[in-house]
DNA sequence: TTTATACTTCAATATTGATTGAAGTATTTT
DNA sequence: AAAATACTTCAATCAATATTGAAGTATAAA
């Protein structure tokens, strides 16, 4: 997958108002699924449906509590969240855009 | 609408990757419908609804040509994408994250 | 003023993937 | 060992929207 690939994949994958949502909590600080639900007001196997989804593209993790291994925290991957936000400033920076004449002209 | 409406409209749009592949030719540059249908193989029509979708959140604009005003540039709008790039930045800073502790725990 | 061009809009269909409900897994508690 | 908890996965349905084909609009050329 090359970098234009790779941001379009996650901008597809935040793109969704679910999905945007979900992260924007996960951006307020760790969370298990439980919290979210209480939070959203969605289904909790949707809520792990889309956490699957930022997982994919490890915009997110997962780590199973020390104590009680039922309870699964999820957080954002700062490191690749970082990496994500430069690839992105790149990819919308106006001075990418070329000062271009049309090939179709009268 | 409010900021975080915003960018998630804004992820939305780009988050098609259709879309995506069309603004991405913008960003070399003005293009007419029919150069992007020449270098995708995408119809026409379907170019034209996708650009509505960007026109729509500003991030392109359309000029008739002065002389035969059949023909329709359309480019990025620059002013609006810096604005956007930096609406999503600050969204994906990670210093926004906070270092929470769940309230689950056993 | 008829025809051609460049593109848009509309209406219908197709496709993707979001949502739901049920079943399954892992772990802990009793 | 059985029941409860926290969550995941599967399979089916549903909804949003992408795509297509046809008709419509605006402008220019013949």
């Amino acid at each position: 997958m090359d970098n234009f690939d790779f941001i379009s994949r996650v901008l597809q994958v935040l793109g969704n108002p679910t999905r945007f949502r979900i992260f924007n909590i996960l951006m307020t600080g760790t969370h298990c699924n439980c919290e979210i639900a209480e939070k959203t007001g969605y289904a909790i196997n949707l809520i792990s449906h889309h956490l699957k989804a930022l997982q994919e593209i490890d915009l997110i993790q997962s780590e199973r509590n020390k104590i009680d291994a039922r309870w699964i925290y999820y957080s954002v991957n700062t490191q690749n969240l970082g990496y994500i936000q430069d690839r992105l400033h790149d990819f919308l920076n106006t001075n990418r855009i070329e000062n271009r004449d049309p090939a179709c002209v009268p």
